[in-house]
DNA sequence: ATAAGCTACCTTGTTATACAAAGTAGCTTA
DNA sequence: TAAGCTACTTTGTATAACAAGGTAGCTTAT
């Protein structure tokens, strides 16, 4: 298992949670648009069982709607404790973002 | 298991060692400094498997010596290919942060 | 002396997660 | 009618943080 995976651990949720929040939207957008982001290749085999855990949790909820192009989409969109998760998740990321940043910079 | 605890897998490893890369230093120095730098509560658990891990895969050695206070000390510094794996910490960690923080800063 | 408390190391078992790999199926276009 | 894209799902694997426990040396207060 690469590093970059290591690394996402936990961090890609959170990722999922915040597109999902800025736009209801589905399992293959959301490919495309981490890899928008700069996230790329980020498999299928990782979002839809993140989707389906975050579903599983509550912290989202999914709707099928008909595609004018291609098979139905299932369309999710953040609960009231996704919305709370998605804060811990902010919170969570600038108490390690920060430590590590500093950490790298002084070391390289 | 925590949320952060999730988010730091991989993570944890790569800043051990740039604390080493920094200076020679042993285990129990370095819960000391990543509680400087704002990672706290990181228990020995953590630090000391992945010392012997990093050790295994000759990415640093450790020497024994002894203290002017208290038991003795087990001095790690990174290896030539410690070095590369630092380096490419240091890729993945600007690669992971730039897109995350670009998503977390458009959500919210 | 001796107990308490800090320093310092190590090991075992648990839990969670990214992802590869494979499968299913609808729609469009050549 | 086949290729290729869209779109969702499931199974199994590897790995890492950490809780919890253990060992032991040194210093200081009682």
């Amino acid at each position: 298992m690469s590093l970059r995976s290591q690394m996402l651990k936990g961090i890609l949720e959170g990722c999922i949670l915040s597109i999902i929040h800025q736009q209801p939207t589905y399992g293959y957008e959301i490919s495309v648009i981490l890899q928008e982001y700069g996230l790329e290749n980020i498999s299928e085999g990782s979002i839809y069982p993140i989707l389906l855990r975050l579903q599983k949790e509550k912290l989202i909820i999914g709707e099928m709607r008909k595609s004018e192009s291609g098979p139905k989409r299932k369309y999710y969109q953040l609960t009231e404790d996704g919305n709370e998760a998605l804060k811990e998740f902010y919170l969570q990321w600038e108490a390690i973002k920060n430590p590590v940043d500093n950490i790298v910079h002084q070391g390289g």
